[in-house]
Parts: C-alpha cells; sequence; structure tokens
DNA sequence: CTTGACCCCGTATCTATCTACGGGGTTTAT
DNA sequence: ATAAACCCCGTAGATAGATACGGGGTCAAG
C-alpha cells in the first residue's frame, strides 16, 4: 500500500479521461497532488476512490457542486460537528428524496412490464402517473 | 379535467422555463401539442406530469436521451411486449443500481453523523469508501 | 381600439462538464 | 541516446441542456 499513481493510471484506474482528473482537481474535487521534481502529479493510491465516487455521484444526480459539499463534509475539519451533521443532514434528506422516487420508478416499471408481460399492447401503462405522488 | 393549457401555465405549473418547453418539444419529450386558430399551443392538462417527470427523472440521473427512452415504453404502440419488456428491464436494472448506490451514500452519511454526533472533530469519516464496493 | 400580457419563431448565448490541441519537457525501454 | 509514451500548461472547442433576444402577431380588459 501507499503506491502513487500518475495522472495517466489515476485516470485510467478511475475510468475518466487524463483532462476529467486535471478538470476535477482545478474545481476542487481532488485535493492538489504533491509533484515530483519533473513537475509530474503524483497521485495516492485513494485517489481512485474520489474519483469513481464522484462519477457515481454525478450518475445520480448530483452536480459537482454538489459532489462537492458531500465531500467536503468529511474534510473540513475545522467546521463543527454541529454543521457538519446539519449539513449531512440536509445531505440525507435529499439522498431519501431519490430513494423514494426511484423505488416509485421501479415499482411502475415492474408493473409495466407484468402488464406487457410479453404480449398485449400497452398503450398507456402508468409510468409517468406513479411519480408525482404528493411532493410540489 | 379535460382542461388544456398555454405554454405559459404549462411552465408555471411544470416549474421550468417556458422556453424550457419548447425545448422539450423540440426533443421529442413532449409529444407536439395541437394549436389554436392562432398558432398558440394547446396542451391538456396531464402535461404537467410529463415535465414534471422529465425533471424528476433527471434529478435522478438520467439524461433527456434517457428519459426519452423510459417515456418511449409506454408511449411506443407498435413495439412487442417482449421489446418492452426487455427495455424495461434495462431500464430497471439501472435503477436498481441507482438504488443501491444510494443506499450506501446514506448508510455512510447516517454513520457519519452519528459519529461525529455535535463534537468530535472528524477527519475521515468513511463516505467515499463506503461506495466502490465491488462493482467495475 | 389601445395597452399590457401573452404567444410565435429563429437564432444566439449561457452554464456545466468535459475533451482536444499544440508546443514543449520527461521517462523508459531498447 | 533516441524513439515512444507519458506529462506539463494554457487555451480552445465540444456537448447537453437550457435561456435569452428581438421582431412581430394575439388576446382580454377597459
Amino acid at each position: 500500500m501507499g503506491e502513487s499513481l500518475t495522472i495517466g493510471e489515476l485516470a485510467k484506474l478511475g475510468k475518466v479521461n487524463l483532462e476529467t482528473i486535471r478538470y476535477y482537481e482545478q474545481q476542487g474535487l481532488i485535493p492538489k497532488p504533491p509533484r515530483l521534481s519533473s513537475g509530474y502529479r503524483s497521485f495516492p493510491a485513494d485517489a481512485v476512490n474520489r474519483v469513481r465516487f464522484i462519477k457515481q455521484a454525478q450518475e445520480l444526480g448530483f452536480s459537482l457542486r454538489e459532489v462537492k459539499e458531500l465531500l467536503d463534509l468529511q474534510v473540513n475539519p475545522d467546521s463543527t460537528g454541529a454543521d457538519v451533521k446539519q449539513r449531512a443532514d440536509a445531505k440525507l434528506a435529499d439522498i431519501e428524496e431519490k430513494i423514494k422516487i426511484l423505488q416509485a420508478m421501479k415499482k411502475s416499471l415492474m408493473n409495466l412490464t407484468a402488464t406487457c408481460n410479453g404480449k398485449s399492447s400497452i398503450g398507456d401503462c402508468p409510468i409517468i402517473k406513479s411519480l408525482n405522488s404528493d411532493k410540489g
């Protein structure tokens, strides 16, 4: 353990473009890594996890700004525990909301595949309807 | 019921910009509405649900292209049930994956708030680590 | 029958998130 | 010690998803 990575290695392991790494660094999503005497970046091995986390969170509909907020929850050591808790709770609410909606979508889709299980025409199976339950 | 909406009303009810409605129509996410003699669009009342669905799905990380695929599941009447089922199952897998990741994030966050419950400094509560369980 | 709010369309502009380019140093394998 | 492969930086270009602009019709109230 404790291997360090070049930007290219990190990009490959994180399954993103090399330029994306530089972009994330610029945006403060990845801490600025130390440099070798050559000027090359030298990333710690666990930077891979951070890159993947960013990508996954994005796929869940979080903007990079929001991802940064999530990451800052664990990084910011000068914020009080209470402050962190408050922000974490807000994120938690976001997450729970997403889960709820996804579960409603899942239910509708399962209903759709059950209803239209291999033959009948569909017309208007209620994918949309099962959302929009109550929120405004 | 059966009221029809102007584009402006639809935008307001759907909580999006008016231009966004035209954009969605252009992109095939909203069916082209009939026009009044004036040329004004006349949307059915339930277009609101569609707009909201689109927004919600986006917040869950689906691109507009993917949203369209979801919507087409219910609209396309000339696809066989089996075809629809296959595509629905694919979407279902996407959704379940998202739910899984969100649940992992939720767990980590809850752990974080529990651990750092109002006082201790945090340092490196494992938000990131609990993701990246196994997928590649 | 005018005024303000609303709609039309086409086109241009904006933001977020990358991705590519170009000219140059560095490392590595032969 | 040289060629391939990699990295640096700054800047430009690409893509998705809106948003805005501008010149002009339309509708409803007074």
